[in-house]
DNA sequence: AAATCTAACTAACAAACGTTAGTTTTGTTC
DNA sequence: GAACAAAACTAACGTTTGTTAGTTAGATTT
């Protein structure tokens, strides 16, 4: 681990708490135990930082879809890849979330458009399976838009419930979590 | 509405777009066409306009939830009407929302400590309420917290959505929210 | 031993921040 | 038209912000 990586992953932490514009270069520099001009010697801005969290997490979700897409599978089963995708990233990268998920809106233009580009476009990935699903039969008959929303929703502020609720097994997480979405909550009898 | 209601609403508007910290009074007087020094004739701080758009809408959340809990329904029936709770209260106040949910980490001390012992609340009438639900047969037998979870983070993020796609119907969007977490998308044939 | 590299340092910058003090404009009430 | 309150203004304050410039200490390479 370089020492700039290091600076990415200590201001992924701080970021996480307050958020991007809260956390100063002297912060980020005394969580690591230097001066802020020091952090100069290794990134060149704190944009950069930003960005730098932002769009590795990002590709991993773009390329997590794209296993998905190319799969041989109903679309039942690629919606349970997916949320399984989503469980692993939050488990290896929640660090860089919080981030992904707030704080994308202070990233500057020309990597603010790649950003919601590939944001749009895994969203139109989704839908199209949960389109594919309800035109099969597979899928209940309901807007593709709430179904897509409700999902998405959860994975996304995964992040935010999976160490506060520390007992959490993964699996188990895992299991329950394509269960409510996929079966309901309620009992069949 | 009073020039400090004014005030209010701009800013939660500004606030919803970038964050609490990333708008600075000069953001916030210029919205309204004055001068930063002359907001300070009608608020105390910047905090205060924070936590009065949070506060509002934290109360109309714990007095929903109170209304839900005295009522004399099933557990399922509850979760319908917590569900449309957080749909009306997205509709009617969907400015305030990005600041619940985002910026209540900048409110100062004592109004954090109420903050975060509402939400508390909030969270474990719900949690009691699935509880309830798992003991009398009525509710799916699984992890109390992945089904608080997956059903409170889809409320919770609504407010991106309902704008967003602005063709969603109100009561489709009941509708479709309760069928999807009380049925499950997968037909049952 | 000299040269190079890495990673820290001090000092300072211009800009932006929230906020205060005192003043002027504007519209309403007697 | 004088008096008053509401709401704007200008000017400035002390801090904090991200960042640059130039320097120094320690390790590695030549």
């Amino acid at each position: 681990m370089t020492r700039k990586e290091e600076i990415i992953a200590v201001a992924a932490q701080l970021f996480k708490e307050k958020g991007y514009n809260a956390i100063s270069m002297r912060d980020i520099a005394k969580a690591m135990s230097i001066k802020a001009a020091s952090l100069y010697n290794h990134i060149n801005s704190k944009q950069e930082i930003l960005s730098a969290i932002i769009l590795e997490v990002a590709h991993e979700f773009t390329n997590g879809m794209q296993r998905v897409i190319v799969l041989d599978e109903t679309p039942v089963r690629k919606i349970q890849k997916i949320i399984e995708l989503h469980i692993d990233i939050t488990v290896n990268h929640s660090e860089g979330l919080a981030a992904l998920n707030n704080d994308w809106v202070h990233l500057e233009e020309g990597e603010l458009n790649a950003f919601v580009k590939m944001r749009e476009d895994y969203e139109e990935n989704f839908r199209s399976i949960i389109k594919e699903g309800i035109r099969s039969g597979e899928i209940q008959p309901r807007h593709p838009e709430v179904i897509l929303f409700s999902i998405l929703s959860t994975l996304r502020t995964l992040y935010l419930w999976y160490q506060k609720r520390g007992k959490l097994d993964v699996n188990v997480l895992k299991k329950d979590l394509v269960a409510v979405f996929l079966g309901g909550i309620v009992s069949k009898i």
